[in-house]
RNA sequence: GGCGCUAUGGUGCAACGGUUAGCACGCGGCCCUUUCAAGGCCGAAAUACGGGUUCGAUUCCCGUUAGCGCUACCA
């Protein structure tokens, strides 16, 4: 096994073929990571290709929305984007090669689905189960004179082995495997067909010489017969890697009702996309130990297909949360900036003064009293607006909490004249300034705690105070709060 | 229905014949405390069921059950 899976010659090849007929979910977005990963890990190529062969299910304009949520992950690929669409002469000669070795047979039978006749077999029991077995026309029917016939392959007798790298070897009986269509019949005013998924998938993997093919676990049915594809096109099966599925908290496979499948629904929401990646990698995936907290750069180290499970998995948004808050609050300050700085651009808050010098400092410092409390990104020009910005409000429900007591006007304009008399701004030297008044006015310290905390930021939740007035400044805490005590 | 895959707490993973079955999320409690987080400590919680094999099974084999996948001229 480890000698199949022993591919270090750096000529490793993958490809990431996701279909336009809908938006980059997190399972197509998770195969698309442990490609990348393991191309990136063995110093492969990785290549992107586009599965557009259906053009009645293929919404060209869902493609950008596909590139655009990769390249929020951070998986690049080296060779592509192809587009099958563009490709079909390829396609069509294969299935002209199969019919000429003999592999391959014209069928004129009905394209409907569940076509009658020579294709259905009613199951025994139960709901109209019906299923392609053998076709008649394989032995040669005589052709209707203007009927278009589609392509069938023709399944020999025997049975069909392939080595998975996840799931091990594995055996099917051709019995089993139906005549399936290579080349669609012809329709409309097109000169040819275009090709099935299992014709065009073989065709691309092997001109595009692809030596792993990294995919969910959907397509075990389907290998056997794209493994039969190869040898009739004369070439060699590469090594499968059949990843499990993702699952709803149902356990029933992941769609739209189950809440956000769309990976770039996450980037709008403002999770950070390391942590997502982590996320994802660790879904179906383990190192091996107890680490979980693996920077992409750790996971480059450690990936590989042993580490890959066998079993679905229930995508737990909790965790993700989780995992997005670790790295708000343990990244490097300065891998976290960028993120914010954008945020804050998206909102409008941004001042080009915090990109450098004093000022970057400042906002350093800043980022890092405030992120302990963040969740997600939006929540730096929301939550903590007050920090970037003067415009700003008052929470009306945190000023009903923090102000009941009638004499906190006067207590906070007091405050006031107490912080703008300081000589010295720093935390220490308002700590002492809040509590002496407290003390003099006979008051506990919390009391003008809390109500100083709703008068500077707005907010019923901020970081510590003093800290909050260091990261502030004095002018702009003594004005707000005398604002504030003007306002009541 | 047929074929296939899978089966450790609610969830994600460890343990790849011998552990008091480990870690993390979530949940409950306590500590810390200036709000809310974060952090620290403690706790409840699992080998689906039945047969084998073995000195010994979470681990290997068989069956049952359950879930999922495929069974399209969709991918």
């Amino acid at each position: 096994m480890s000698e199949t899976l022993n591919t270090t010659r750096g000529s490793v090849r993958v490809r990431f073929a996701p279909s336009p007929t809908g938006y980059l979910h997190v399972g197509g977005a998770r195969t698309a990571l442990f490609n990348w990963l393991f191309a990136r890990r063995q110093h492969g190529t990785m290549i992107l290709r586009v599965e557009d062969t259906d053009a009645e299910r293929n919404k060209p304009e869902l493609v950008q929305g596909i590139l655009d949520g990769l390249q929020w992950l951070g998986v690049n690929w080296d060779e592509g984007p192809f587009f099958q669409s563009q490709r079909l002469e390829l396609y069509r000669a294969a299935a002209q090669k199969c019919l000429a070795n003999g592999s391959a047979f014209l069928c004129y039978c009905p394209a409907e689905r569940y076509a009658g006749g020579d294709h259905a077999v009613e199951g025994s029991e139960g709901p109209a189960v019906r299923r392609v077995v053998r076709c008649s026309c394989r032995d040669g029917k005589s052709p209707s004179p203007d009927a278009k016939p589609a392509i069938r392959f023709k399944v020999p007798a025997g049975k069909t082995v392939f080595f998975d790298a996840v799931f091990g070897e594995r055996e099917f009986s051709n019995e089993e495997i139906e005549d399936f269509v290579l080349l669609r019949s012809v329709r409309g005013d097109e000169t040819y067909g275009s090709p099935t998924y299992q014709l065009g998938v073989v065709v691309d993997d092997v001109d595009m010489r692809i030596t792993h093919v990294i995919r969910g676990a959907d397509h075990i049915s389907n290998t056997p017969k794209q493994v039969l594809l190869y040898r009739a096109l004369g070439a060699e099966p590469p090594v499968f890697a059949h990843v499990p599925l993702i699952l709803g908290a149902d356990k029933s496979r992941l769609s739209k009702r189950h809440g956000a499948t769309d990976v770039n629904m996450y980037r709008t929401e403002g999770f950070l996309p390391e942590a997502f990646r982590n996320f994802l990698a660790l879904l179906g995936w383990s190192a091996g130990g107890d680490e979980q907290f693996l920077r992409t750069k750790d996971l480059l180290e450690k990936f590989s297909l042993e580490g890959v499970s066998r079993t679905n998995g229930v995508f737990d948004r909790p965790k993700l949360e989780w995992f997005n808050t670790q790295y708000l609050q343990k990244l490097p300050i300065e891998d976290l900036l960028p993120e914010v700085q954008a945020e804050l651009k998206r909102s409008g808050l941004w001042k080009e003064e915090w990109a450098a010098g004093a000022g970057h400092e400042w906002f350093a410092k800043t980022v890092d009293l405030l992120r302990p409390r963040i969740r997600l990104l939006p929540d730096f020009s929301t939550w903590s607006r007050a920090f970037f910005s003067d415009d700003f409000t008052i929470d009306p429900a945190a000023k009903e909490k923090f102000w009941r007591d009638p004499k906190v006007p006067d207590l906070l304009a007091k405050l006031a004249d107490a912080l703008a008399a300081l000589p010295d701004w720093n935390h220490d030297a308002c700590d002492r300034a809040l509590r002496a008044l407290a003390e003099t006015e006979g008051v506990k310290a919390g009391l003008l705690i809390n109500a100083t905390r709703v008068a500077i930021v707005g907010q019923a939740v901020a970081p510590p105070l003093f800290d909050t007035m260091v990261a502030l400044g004095q002018e702009r805490v003594v004005s707000r709060l005398r604002k504030a005590v003007a306002a009541s």
